[in-house]
DNA sequence: ACGGTTCTGCACCGACCGGTACTTAACTAC
DNA sequence: GTAGTTAAGTACCGGTCGGTGCAGAACCGT
């Protein structure tokens, strides 16, 4: 009850998290966000509450889209399929046709003032829990000899998300994803056989 | 002639740097800017211009001090004794035991507002010629026959240069030295023997 | 001693920051 | 129709942003 809402919230979530994603979180001003999502501030705060909130959300929905890539590579069958997957989809992500480029949760606030510190904190927790869960993936591997005895699971996991990082940084240098796939082809080369 | 300063520029510029280096550009204020250097905005204005001119001197600092291990690799005798160098530097430079962690021409405005442009393709050209210089040395290498014939520099470089973005991140996750070593010896494992 | 020059410290500028109080509009239940 | 509820729009809040005008202080050459 009481008078509907006048916007969709997911499109407008959509948009937040775009200008997010280019901006990073201290630097897009909320004058900027909610004129990409075509609101007003009062209804912004009506609707996701406050600026930290919305880049919360936003955040989440940039790991349910276009940051899916990674929990969808666990799915792969071998470990070497699984780092081909990530990386892979780490190129595609980081280089949309018509979005920003690199990778929200590396550009979102790598350094930050003290008031960005919560979505600092929250960002370095996102990008190693990432490291965690393809770490365990790894080790999963080594139980099934997909992987050889002696392999690390743990270091395997920090090199390519290392490598994965990296990609987002030449994403946003202006590399496009022709160059970043020769870049992941090089890298496999350190793979284990 | 005139009244002597009464300050040191270059421990000034030195503390700059270090504040720009943890906060980035657009989040390092002058309050916390002129505090850092001990001195006052006004004297911060007429010995360096503005805060971009500021910046750009740090970066310069930054260039000539924390990271002169790039141009140092370059001196190696072979192409894989210049990326373990590079590689090597670029992990005891975003982990130093008491300064930021990270690389200043990383997170200093990977991403940023339409004020901060300036400054942000100052960064991504910083980024991009270390990329060409690394290209250019290992192009001779090649030519030396320190590479194999069939190796491609640009790409090395690339990759290279990839995992060196990629471990000023992980610094910034928190990995230590020890940790980002193993990270680049697994990565080196790539390189044409 | 004195004019010229440069640096310092303080107070202040307009602009924008994230966030909100309040009025009005649009809906539902009765 | 009317009371209750929620959204939208405007106008505003104190605080901080990068940057400056101005007066006085410290030096120089003469």
């Amino acid at each position: 009850m009481g008078r509907p809402r006048e916007f969709d919230t997911d499109q407008a979530l959509e948009s937040a998290m775009r200008v997010f994603w280019a901006r990073g979180y201290e630097a897009a001003s909320l004058a900027e966000l909610t004129a990409a999502m075509g609101i007003t501030k009062t209804s912004m705060y009506a609707a996701f509450g406050n600026k930290e909130e919305l880049f919360r959300k936003a955040l989440q929905r940039y790991g349910a889209g276009p940051a899916a890539y990674a929990m969808r590579a666990l799915g792969e069958p071998t470990a070497r399929a699984v780092a081909v997957a990530f990386l892979r989809g780490a190129v595609r992500t980081t280089t949309p046709p018509g979005g920003p480029t690199g990778c929200l949760t590396v550009q979102g606030a790598l350094a930050s003032s003290d008031d960005g510190r919560p979505v600092h904190d929250l960002l370095v927790d996102w990008r190693n829990d990432a490291g965690v869960r393809l770490e365990e993936r790894f080790r999963r591997a080594v139980a099934e000899g997909d992987l050889p005895p002696g392999a690390d699971p743990r270091r395997l996991a920090r090199f390519i998300m290392t490598m994965g990082f990296g990609v987002a940084v030449q994403a946003a240098n202006g590399l496009g994803p022709a160059e970043l796939d020769e870049i992941v082809d090089t890298a496999l080369l350190a793979w284990p056989s």
